[in-house]
DNA sequence: TATATATCCTATAACTTTAGTAGAAAAAGC
DNA sequence: GCTTTTTCTACTAAAGTTATAGGATATATA
């Protein structure tokens, strides 16, 4: 049930670009060095944000990465499930489906209420709350 | 952040279990073939359960598994503690000394929120629970 | 006491995922 | 044209997952 680095480093990155939203690009640099992740790995872990739309991008000299959304906007459940795939901790609670046992078996029941649960708390956790939380912490 | 099978089939074989809670012992291989688990991975799968006390057994012939303790008693979260090590979503919310930005970093503390929450989700939830699903779904 | 049965314990192997490195192409600003 | 920065793909090492296998040990019963 662990979270991979890169749903732990995309969250970081995004918290750090709703920090400076509304003001210039940012260069995945400097959020490199801000955040002490490698700037390759960073790459491939802003990549799927960007298809997803929770980023913009411009490239070259003055360039860098823009939130693409309101901080208030994006939970900490999109970004994980963008970068991470389904949140779900059993295949069978996106899709009953895929287990035949599904309709007969009582953890199944149990499953789904533990996705449920992981759901409802990382919905409703913001970039705007922890760029908050962020400012009182280093302040 | 997925279970393990491991932790999905030693719930569903605690489950099976606590449906014969109080009777003779029940043999893994009688598990097995109702739950379609191999007997060898179950065998593994149950080493750490009784380890941790959850279930006694008796070696040889009419030997087999028992729940150590009532149903009513074990949670899916002991239980999945048990055969995974700490439910938690990441290292850090266990032991905040590991990583050298916890004092600073606000997504830190949406992870001990999330760690808390599927805590307080799986801790709820017992066999005796399960098994009085189970009756319920399959009469 | 011999036999059948079941658990106990360790080793190992195939497979998948994770985490990270590397390099070159493409675009933008100066 | 040069520098900077993103873009995209390929690759690799390490770790974790999901089993399978085989023999040792213990117990009930004939």
């Amino acid at each position: 049930m662990k979270l991979s680095t890169k749903a732990r480093y995309a969250s970081r990155a995004l918290v750090d670009l709703a920090l400076q939203y509304g003001k210039d690009p940012v260069k995945l640099k400097d959020i490199s060095a801000r955040q002490d992740i490698s700037l390759k790995y960073l790459e491939q872990v802003m990549y799927p944000l960007r298809v997803c739309g929770y980023v913009k991008t411009q490239k070259g000299s003055k360039g860098g990465y823009i939130l693409a959304r309101s901080p208030k906007e994006v939970t900490l459940l999109e970004i994980v499930e963008c970068v991470e795939g389904s949140i779900s901790p059993v295949e069978c609670a996106d899709n009953p489906k895929l287990c035949k046992r599904a309709d007969c078996c009582s953890t199944h029941l149990a499953w789904v209420g533990l996705k449920d649960a992981i759901v409802r708390e990382l919905g409703k956790i913001t970039l705007a709350d922890l760029a908050g939380k962020h400012l009182l912490l280093n302040k």
